[in-house]
DNA sequence: CATCAACACGTAAGCGCTTACGTAACAGAA
DNA sequence: TTCTGTTACGTAAGCGCTTACGTGTTGATG
């Protein structure tokens, strides 16, 4: 391997000439620092990142925490954080199956020995007292609107469940369903809570028995359908709390002929690209999810830098229109 | 930060003894060892990887470039990857948008810089002179199976191709025509060859009026689609070279009112979780997408300890029933 | 009792880099 | 001339760690 050291004796200078000249830096005339470059360059050099963080307590690494990279909503929110970490010169270490507390806490030991400049966490499943984990580490959450050290980026998550359901009311319906996530999620509660103002604004009903719990994947939404259905409850529309939830729900109307969205409405959130293959299509609340990403890794950077930057960044949603819903004359 | 010296001192020996106590090597007293332990612990010391990494001129750190982590094929290839890493102890640097040849470059040059012990690329788009890019750093490359530096994984794609053909051809299907994917791409040339090897044995036109080539995105299925629907030429079964691609040839049919099978067989390529939530779900020649990841990093580990191993690794397809094909009578 | 291996521990070098500080040369001002 | 400021460069420390080697102590062996 070229050091400096090997660039200094080829062009007959010191270490410290070299290191100034390949870095830009005042302290060595014009011309010599251009002969030390294309002395480097003859020799191959390349500079060791790994001893300049070491002095410079920098390793420009950032690091995305997240539970499952194989749910359709991540990719792209990774793309949004790697993008911007790609322009700022940061480099992304990826951590997938961060699902529970244990887990997390385990990669951040490790990303605290390897020193990364920060990390970006999709809070899904980070009970209360996680915050402990994070001290000291510029920390990003997603998702996550609760107070707590770091910054945090997300939607508005009730004003999104207040939408689709008022999406669902304007169309005519007077019994909206809510296939709920996980109860102790956050996001979960927000959704159900936007769901639950717009039905009470407009005087429909919000009994227990109108809403069911899923997971926020497939199973979850296929599982709480049934639930819903045999519970002898009338609902002329379904609100899914997320996409994939909302797919499952799908495939069980598929399993029992109830036609959507000619028997009932059904409408998501999140706005994943699955939503767009499905059939019917899914009208649903989309979340800016490349934008998402992208600010999240701009507030990271921001954070690190010990810049002043909003701490709670909150994005609005969008209703993006699909095949899944259908105006209706009355109540059913 | 608490340092190997501020724990020496607390416990009253020498940094060297403290870094053998925490690193479990020989060359102290069990008792001194634990008394060792205990007191870092008590300090908060957590050991800096950076500095570590730096005399161990290793930094347990492997990356992953791939074209386009959106496109649902990577999202389980990174999973397979990256659970394999970390069960090896090492964390992975994710590269997104190492679409062409400068992309790669540009990045293989930063993961130079920070020293990662391997890498594995997806060759998607490097040309054949890019093998210059990887001198000196363990690289495993997925679907590359041409000669070059490195290691490679990857399926059969000839006999993936061959299958999805036979499979048509054994449904009675006579004339089969073929969305490729770019033609530059080794995967795509050889999914044709098994195609067009399939049609030959069995004494069925290949001629190029039946292959229209696309980009291995929905976009060029559908624009490929167009193509062969509008050259008057006919057939009864489309092979596409990828299911985004047979994804966007299925878009084109809806539109057209053409029925998927009824009017048309389809049969996919890769097997991405977006095959099942198609309509009529597809058809596929599924890769172990997981397996492919979990086995490149595998390999690329080996390479890295200089061990010996297997350094071209061909994994078998699997015909995944879906519903976008269906046997006919004769020729059409 | 002398010898020596085995063990526990310390000293110090060095991984490749940045950077504070020192020094010599030179130019301009008094 | 002398003083001062500026520029170009070198010296050396130090980032936090591992590890080769040295030293002193112990217990076993003849």
């Amino acid at each position: 391997m070229v050091t400096v050291y090997d660039v200094a004796q080829a062009v007959g200078l010191s270490i410290a000439s070299v290191s100034r000249a390949l870095n830009g830096q005042t302290g060595v005339s014009e011309a010599t620092a251009a002969r030390i470059v294309e002395v480097a360059a003859e020799l191959g050099y390349q500079r060791n990142d790994v001893a300049r963080s070491l002095v410079a307590k920098s390793t420009q690494t950032i690091a995305l925490l997240l539970p499952d990279i194989t749910n359709p909503f991540f990719p792209e929110l990774v793309k949004g954080v790697q993008t911007v970490a790609d322009e700022h010169g940061h480099v992304l270490l990826l951590v997938d199956g961060a699902g529970d507390r244990a887990r997390v806490a385990a990669s951040m030991a490790v990303l605290r020995r390897k020193q990364v400049d920060g990390v970006i966490v999709v809070a899904s499943a980070l009970d209360g007292d996680a915050d402990a984990l994070f001290v000291g580490v510029p920390t990003v959450f997603l998702d996550r609107t609760t107070n707590g050290p770091g910054a945090s980026v997300s939607v508005d998550h009730e004003a999104g469940g207040y939408a689709a359901t008022r999406h669902l009311i304007e169309l005519g319906h007077r019994r909206i369903a809510h296939i709920a996530g996980p109860r102790d999620l956050e996001v979960s509660q927000r959704r159900l809570d936007g769901w639950r103002r717009a039905c009470e604004e407009a005087g429909l009903p919000t009994h227990d028995a109108l809403v069911a719990s899923g997971d926020f994947l497939e199973e979850g939404g296929h599982r709480a359908g049934i639930e819903l259905l045999d519970s002898g409850e009338e609902f002329s529309a379904v609100f899914a709390a997320n996409d994939l939830s909302a797919i499952g729900f799908l495939a069980l109307c598929a399993q029992r002929g109830i036609r959507v969205p000619d028997d009932l409405s059904l409408i998501g959130f999140d706005g994943i690209q699955l939503s767009r293959y499905t059939t019917p299509t899914l009208t649903t609340v989309a979340q800016p999810i490349l934008e998402l990403g992208a600010r999240a890794c701009d507030t990271l950077l921001h954070l690190i830098r010990g810049e002043e930057s909003q701490s709670r960044i909150v994005l609005a949603n969008e209703l993006t229109a699909g095949a899944s819903v259908r105006a209706i004359g009355g109540t059913r």
